[in-house]
DNA sequence: TTGTAGGCGTTATCAG
DNA sequence: CTGATAACGCCTACAA
């Protein structure tokens, strides 16, 4: 409403001893005046070190770029020269922790290579899909690293990247043609399955949030019914899928009804994420039952406060930092020019045992 | 280490049927030569609505840019006209729990309003304050929200900001006039130890991050050694500092030395934040000691495992999401054009009493 | 009401 | 080796 001129309009406060108006940036063009060179020429000092400029000019600049304390403007360069130095990071939710500790990875590689991330929260809304992509495509971002739902209206096709290259974090579409980096499902599952078997326990129930086309639900499923045929009539397992909006009678329901299965067997629960974790300790907690006693369990993902929980959860942790890494690597190489085909990193999990998986207690 | 390739190399898709270049997006020229008029026209057709302009040729050009699927190009918005619907937002460490819980609501907020938001992660590295701060000024954000280390090398003054409008949030600087959102400390430490010494405690140990000048770990531990001091002779009250560096050993014989102290009156801990909180935990645990027997506790922040945790954690509730709500509207409104004084929001935390913090156990 | 021209800060091309 | 000059995509005087 009152769009305040800055400052008075004509008074030029004196500022600094460049003479440049106060807070407004040393321009190329300030630079040049000062050196008492062209723009092109500073231009050049500053991008193409290796044509060899006249050593007495190349003082000059330098020292006007230093007096100045020049820096080009990213906005303006984008504009030009077309790369932005940008990368658009879309995140499905940034409430989950596993999203952050990815995140934070991802952010500092790229800060590494001198890129700077432009953050999209979805907030598990996958109608924001496109919305997110095409806004982060106006401010000309370099590429993408993307964690976002697997499944919606929104479903990104190559086409709407706009040509930019991209990452898949976690979740792989099936019509994108891009690198992958997630953790290796398979393997950390199989490691969860056998440890438990190994510990004694032989009626398995994997609570997952509702698969709802999501790979990584849905790879961690196909998994844990793989591990569990694959220990033949010993083992029975079990698929339960629990939303957050249940009030969790299903889930204690569905925990009582593991018991009884079991009958005098031991029986043990797996969880498919942080998330899944915590209204399973909930339940469990309502119940009045505890971890290592009456259930076994073995979770994904290693929060700090696994191991403050009853006797300490078992859990699989992920490499969330290093698949941040690794993603942002994945797409600065693509900018560098890397024309291969996709490729797809699967990094290992570590199991973490500890009390709530403990062998047989008597 | 399994760079698995899969997809076919080269099959272009032709692209759309609009007659652009493949991949490029339409410029407000392509626009203008659709509706056949000038770039001029198109720009205020766009940007000033309020001047009538003919409504064939309004026509035109809204059909031309429909066609088109026009959108202006933020950048080069923000280089022609100097505004770049860019916020930049500096967090002092995306590990904190409590700095991504402010972080969503902020982003959220800014989102609503048409803002994007550019995120740079300090690590903790208070000498990366100014580079970061550089960094988004150069991409000409509007303005900056800064949850960022308290003191430091890269100590930001007001100067550094570029003459752009800031919000602080969390923590305050000296120097800085800026608005300034953040729980309301005083009330809220008062609350929590007024809980426990109605509880019947009586001799009390805040643990709390190393002060290190940051505002809100001096401004509570000032509130709770003034909270003890109301309560006269009856309370006691301790402070200790426990970095997270140490090896907890340290943490340990705090805890054994409020219990000597308290001799037969009760003793209860209050913790700074959830960080605190992991590692008092992990103390208690290797003591052998539980929550709300040998030691009643209180907490500020208020995680999801927060009740999962023995008998559950008495906690204080930050209103994290609408601190990040109220700092990006308050920096939106500057941006505006509000030029009032320096506003200071304290919001209103919650106490959510659970076990630990239970009345006289018997 | 509409069009023309200039500029925002850089980079790249093409002469000199 | 260096300096004009023309983009990049948009906005905003100033003219018509």
């Amino acid at each position: 409403m009152s769009p305040e001129s800055a400052g008075a309009p004509t008074a030029k406060t004196p500022g600094a001893v460049t003479g440049l108006a106060r807070g407004a940036r040393a321009t190329i063009a300030d630079v040049a005046r000062a050196a008492g060179v062209s723009k092109a020429t500073v231009s050049r000092f500053l991008n193409h070190r290796e044509r060899l400029l006249s050593p007495d000019i190349a003082a000059r600049v330098e020292a006007a770029v230093a007096q100045l304390a020049y820096t080009p403007s990213p906005m303006a360069q984008a504009l030009s020269h077309g790369r932005s130095r940008l990368i658009g990071l879309i995140v499905a939710d940034i409430t989950n922790p596993y999203s952050v500790a990815v995140l934070r990875g991802a952010e500092k590689a790229c800060q590494d290579a001198g890129y700077l991330v432009m953050l999209f929260n979805l907030g598990n809304d996958a109608d924001r899909e496109r919305e997110a992509i095409n806004a982060l495509a106006g401010y000309q971002v370099d590429g993408f690293i993307l964690n976002t739902l697997g499944r919606g209206a929104g479903l990104v096709d190559a086409e709407a990247l706009h040509g930019k290259p991209a990452v898949l974090v976690d979740r792989r579409h099936e019509g994108m043609h891009t690198d992958f980096v997630s953790l290796d499902n398979a393997s950390a599952m199989k490691a969860a399955c056998d440890h438990l078997v190994d510990a004694g326990y032989r009626e398995l129930l994997y609570v997952t949030d509702p698969l709802a086309g999501v790979s990584s639900r849905r790879e961690r499923t196909a998994a844990f019914e793989a591990c569990v045929a694959a220990h033949g009539k010993q083992v029975h397992g079990r698929v339960v899928e629990s939303a957050e909006e249940d009030a969790g009678e299903q889930l204690e329901a569905a925990l009582r009804d593991l018991r009884r299965r079991a009958g005098r067997r031991r029986a043990a629960l797996v969880a498919g994420n942080a998330l899944v974790t915590l209204r399973i300790a909930a339940a469990m907690a309502r119940l009045g039952w505890h971890f290592g006693e009456e259930l076994g369990f073995v979770g994904f993902d290693d929060p700090e406060w696994a191991s403050l929980i009853g006797p300490g959860l078992s859990t699989i942790a992920q490499p969330t930092d290093e698949i941040g890494r690794a993603a942002a690597r994945c797409l600065i190489e693509r900018l560098q020019g890397l024309d291969s085909a996709p490729r797809q990193l699967l990094l290992p999990g570590e199991l973490v045992v500890r009390g709530s998986s403990g062998a047989v207690k008597r």
